[in-house]
RNA sequence: GGAGGGAUGGGAGAGCGGCUAAAUCCAUCAGACUGUAAAUCUGACGCCCUCAGGGCUACGCAGGUUCGAAUCCUGCUCCCUCCA
């Protein structure tokens, strides 16, 4: 490894500047970046949620971009604040996982982890290193170094305070453990959302109680999710995940509403700040041509070029021209499936709406109903109207514009 | 320990004896349009059937009152707030 030196202005501001809510405080973090040895960065993440979505991209480029630097990742597996649950999210009671859930959810998100940072310079701890050996006694010198005060002027608990909803004790207890962990690696940098902010100070702040130099606190802007308004999170269903199908993956870019395209490109890529400027005023075409780009360049990243290639030119010949994807599923129809009424020589007749059903198409009769009578059924390009229908085989059966199958004989 | 409030469809949230498969909003899905799985507009949105109609389930759980209950009564379970 190369000796560190201090940064160049221009990497400097790139970290500093660009997708970066607040670095408290600012210019010591750019004092310790000076400093010639590798900076202990630390990053959380909950083990009961091991999928990776864009939202946390966000802060893994960050990370990657100082790896690159010289410095050291330690990610703290939330083996003990996964059964708390963070505020911020909806309260729902948690349960326990198990030692081997955590661990195999800990290597699923190893490997969507490493796709963004470097594993040579990543280091995983889990929190039961120091809290399996917690003691009651612990717990309480840990709990009086704060109080409700300063807690409930964190803004989520101060709302629901206001507003006489729960708060349950726990809670309280999840900034104190993310606080002591950072105590327990010796943290000099701590990541988070802009959502952490608070939790992150706590931190900041235990530390310098605890007699160690507290870490910066670096906040990032939280990634809207595909409906371009509430972040990015997996229950709410609105995230792009790494490990989403190319295809999917940029669909789900082109279903993002137009006005989020710049936060996009500026969280998620390294396009200029003149190229920011400029997809910010595109228009008409150009804008959508913006779209494509960018999920293109996503898609790339997390899987190759020809498929990220593959996947535009299969979405503009899918929804833009209308036509058959190049590679359509197929579904082998037999006397077996229900709704398969009789097979003959080159067809089959067919009860539609309950063919439907077994095709995975819809849910219900009622929905692939509906579905009919919403004119959303075709065969081979034409309007289905009817629901007992004859079939001819190598048929191409498609349900709105994302299901489509081609019907085929099976055993 | 005391007082009070609540549990309704994926979510939020109306309804408070029949007109309620249950307003409205969000989400979802479809259609039109288009420059996209953008935006906008329109529509659908429990399940089943021999389907312009019919049937069966459904408003925390279990009973009850009533011709009829998400709506009233009783008992349970769970949740919340306030005062101490």
């Amino acid at each position: 490894m190369p000796p560190l030196g201090p940064p160049d202005q221009e990497t400097l501001d790139l970290i500093t500047k660009r997708g970066v809510a607040q670095i408290i405080p600012e210019a010591e973090f750019a004092a310790r970046l000076q400093e010639g040895k590798p900076l202990r960065l630390k990053m959380g993440f909950d083990p009961s949620r091991p999928d990776l979505h864009l939202g946390h991209v966000v802060g893994l480029r960050k990370l990657r971009q100082l790896q690159d630097l010289g410095h050291e990742l330690i990610l703290i597996v939330g083996d003990w604040t996964a059964q708390i649950g963070d505020p911020s999210g909806q309260s729902d009671t948690r349960t326990m996982l198990g030692a081997d859930d955590v661990k195999a959810n800990a290597e699923t998100y190893m490997r969507q982890f490493f796709k963004v940072v470097d594993p040579d310079k990543t280091r995983a701890v889990y929190q039961s290193e120091w809290f399996g050996k917690f003691t009651l006694a612990d717990v309480i010198r840990l709990t009086s170094r704060f109080t409700i005060n300063q807690f409930l002027h964190r803004d989520d608990f101060a709302q629901r305070y206001r507003d006489h909803r729960p708060i349950a004790v726990t809670e309280m207890l999840y900034p104190l453990l993310q606080a002591y962990d950072s105590v327990a690696i010796e943290a000099d940098v701590e990541f988070g959302g802009t959502d952490q902010l608070f939790n992150l100070l706590v931190g900041r702040e235990l530390q310098e109680k605890m007699g160690q130099r507290p870490q910066i606190v670096f906040t990032m802007p939280i990634l809207p999710g595909t409906d371009g308004v509430r972040r990015m999170g997996k229950s709410l269903g609105n995230y792009i995940a790494i490990e989403d199908t190319p295809r999917d993956m940029f669909g789900k870019i082109m279903s993002l509403p137009d006005g989020v395209i710049r936060l996009y490109y500026e969280l998620l890529t390294d396009a200029s700040d003149e190229r920011l400027d400029e997809i910010g005023a595109a228009e008409g075409p150009r804008r959508m041509d913006d779209k494509k780009r960018l999920g293109q360049e996503i898609v790339a990243r997390f899987h190759t070029f020809a498929e990220a290639d593959a996947a535009r030119a299969e979405f503009e010949r899918v929804f833009q021209e209308r036509e058959a994807p190049a590679e359509v599923p197929e579904f082998a129809i037999s006397t077996e499936i229900p709704g398969v009424l009789t097979l003959h020589e080159e067809y089959a007749t067919v009860d539609m709406p309950r063919l439907l059903v077994s095709m995975g198409a819809a849910i219900s009769r009622s929905q692939s109903r509906r579905d009919i009578m919403m004119r959303a059924v075709r065969v081979n390009g034409a309007l289905l109207t009817e629901e007992k229908a004859s079939i001819a085989y190598g048929s191409i059966v498609r349900v709105g514009r994302m299901f489509i199958r081609r019907l085929i004989v099976g055993e």
